[in-house]
DNA sequence: GAGTGGTCTAGACCACGTA
DNA sequence: ACGTGGTCTAGACCACTCG
């Protein structure tokens, strides 16, 4: 029974006996270890594979994958904070850290995908712009950022250049008139797209949170929406919060 | 080629040509449409299955999977917001809805998990209560929530009964001079190991989200941790802001 | 060249719902 | 009774990397 033999394995990663890193035993040695064939065992494996636990590496084995807090890295995003002027709250984050963070920018007119049509309150055809990132640190993929804007917002403003905004571009709309004020997160969990998997350079059994930011006015107009995604095994989301009920919907 | 089988279905999951809850053909109908052994087959719908685009039903066949937003949820965990006395959070929020909100709740002595041993700054053998609940909605589940106290905070409270604490376990905290004014909440993406997929009865391709929630006092030491695990199916995490700075960690 | 995983074939038997 | 997916076998060839 495959299911034994990916439990057996799967103990042995929990308990220690195989640490990060260590090489599982062979397909071949597990056949005759387990006297099974050699698809039964492959079996096993591919679900350890899923469940993220292992990685198979082209023609050296499978090696236990590096544990979650890989990156452990707190994220600032949720945590409100003062406005970091002048450059980009990601660089200045990780730069003071020792870490090598670098992004590619990407600047398009589209036809917006229909979970960000939506939230802007865009009809059926009208564009937005989007400002695609590439976020990565010490040379490793991090994460995606995609902000969308509205095009009739921010035509011919900087935001339609592909290089950073010093100034931010909640200035840059601010000075069209539509300074946010507010807004809104969603927090999706999902497996990846194959899409995803190529821009972040995903392993499997690796999921994804997806973030999704809509930036309101005041009036509760929607101005951008930013769609993060976050790799499940190189992310912890941290925030702090000040107050009496720590432990959420959770009374008793 | 497997992959071209599996990127055929997929584009037609998310083209609409097969909507949500359609059946796909049998394994055998696709063997001989593309003249492959049915190995090779089965090796493209298991991916679509662990990208959960997929389900299979026992001896019905392959159907498309329920989309995202299945229960688009709005959270108000991660709200500050007002105590909601008299009753837990989770059920108030869902009976109000026409949901059947019904959780299970099961109180024990145990020695804390690692992680939650590390966040309650607790030595090597010292002990916890655990205040394990499975929550469901429409009898389905819907989450975990334990809630881990050290043994030596809690011991002859109400706390240690398995029931509701109408109060709130904070009162009861508070009442042992241990009230909890601050949190620090981190949130972790992962595919479930099968205990939980177990008890949250998850299908395959359905990564997970770990709430993680540590309560401290005003001099900061932890009076509880609470690890949720919120199913990536059932759950979207949504909160909203006040403030300048809508794109998280986004300025351009 | 040897060993690895990646892919594929052509069978087989089973449990299980549905008709 | 039949068709479904779930499991398993016993082979095969390949591309790749390493020593």
């Amino acid at each position: 029974m495959w299911s034994q033999i990916a439990e057996d394995l799967r103990a042995k990663i929990t308990d220690g006996t195989l640490p990060t890193d260590a090489r599982l035993p062979s397909e071949a040695e597990l056949t005759t270890q387990y006297g099974v064939a050699r698809a039964t065992v492959r079996q096993a494996l591919t679900a350890l594979v899923n469940e993220g636990l292992i990685v198979p590496k082209a023609p050296r084995g499978y090696f236990v994958r590096h544990r979650q807090p890989l990156f452990y890295r707190p994220q600032t995003e949720f945590r409100p904070q003062p406005k970091t002027p002048e450059m980009d709250r990601f660089m200045a984050d990780h730069s003071a850290e020792g870490r090598e963070p670098r992004q590619s920018i990407d600047v398009s007119i589209v036809a917006p995908p229909p979970e960000v049509r939506q939230r802007l309150k865009l009809k059926e055809g009208e564009l937005a712009v989007v400002r695609r990132r590439v976020r990565y640190l010490d040379g490793e993929p991090y994460n995606t950022n995609d902000s969308y804007f509205p095009l009739s917002l921010v035509q011919d403003t900087e935001i339609m250049r592909p290089v950073d905004i010093a100034r931010g571009a909640n200035e840059v709309l601010a000075e069209q008139g539509q300074e946010q004020v507010r807004a809104l997160d969603e927090i999706y969990v999902r497996m990846p797209t194959p899409d995803e998997v190529r821009r972040l350079d995903l392993g499997p059994g690796t999921p994804i949170a997806c973030h999704i930011c809509t930036g309101l006015t005041a009036d509760g107009s929607p101005v951008r929406v930013v769609v993060n995604v976050l790799p499940g095994d190189r992310h912890v989301i941290v925030f702090e919060r000040e107050g009496m009920d720590p432990a959420s919907n959770d009374k008793a």
